[in-house]
DNA sequence: GTATCTGCAAACGGTTTGCAAGGGG
DNA sequence: CCCCTTGCAAACCGTTTGCAGATAC
């Protein structure tokens, strides 16, 4: 229990975007300007490998962090990597029904991958979408501040 | 349409592992010894961007691609890195639902990280399991040929 | 005949790691 | 006190890109 991870677990708390790592240390720099890249990552590992916090894949390949931790979904943009959550009654039944046929012990949480309300409605064009990695080169240098 | 892109959807056709790109471009050089790792990328790319098969982000920060086209879960060991279908009835429904509540236009697939059966029956350890990149430094050179 | 693709190698960038110094319990 | 953490910088590695030559149509 260091301040450096009490403060990245109050950062990730406050926040309602599912920020990824550089976002969010960005945010604790703002009060504690010492701190580094590694203890951002170190203290958000081992918040999800406890279970605190979800972690999951943005379109961008960085990964977003959500303090939920009720059963939900996350919905995820791969034009713009907005992403949103979603609750529904039916999806503790089925990541039962999953977690039966399958015989995995599921975490619950799910990603569904599409594109935003605004990106949707923008003509497809000939943006031949890059779903990893590279989507980043199309937005990622914009979001950096 | 050139021969490398045919033998990569072709490759991938046959697969029912979810295979990563460079599991890929291991298989297709077997026939196409002089394939390029960028032609598959390409490939990938294009294949993805036009809906014929899904990508998905594998536990270890590689992209894994399944041929599947119909509505179903990809449910994903965080631990060894096997990755499973499941197909249940309720997908499209609960899929159209989360549509409509967050105005996201969404793929067909879900995924749902967790433990597959043989790692959840392992004892937890102290492997404070990373989730993202350098779980790939606990498999992934076992499992590069 | 031209735009597009391949192959190669180098660049990119998010994440991890090694090490020395500092702090928790 | 000892172990675990921080901070810094370098290393890591999957993926993309730039360029020259070959290929699709």
């Amino acid at each position: 229990m260091t301040a450096q991870r009490v403060a990245v677990f109050e950062a990730l708390q406050m926040s309602r975007d599912h920020p990824s790592a550089e976002a969010l240390l960005r945010r604790v720099r703002r009060r504690y300007p010492t701190l580094s890249r590694a203890s951002v990552y170190n203290a958000l590992n081992l918040f999800t490998s406890l279970g605190l916090v979800a972690a999951l894949d943005g379109p961008d390949g960085l990964a977003r962090y959500d303090p939920g931790t009720l059963p939900h979904a996350n919905v995820v943009c791969v034009r713009c990597g907005a992403i949103d959550d979603v609750t529904d009654p039916g999806i503790p039944a089925l990541l039962r029904r999953a977690a039966g046929r399958s015989g995995f012990v599921l975490e619950p949480y799910l990603t569904v991958r599409g594109l935003c309300p605004a990106c949707a409605r923008t003509p497809h064009g000939k943006d031949r979408r890059r779903i990893h990695g590279t989507a980043r080169t199309r937005y990622r240098r914009t979001e950096r501040r």
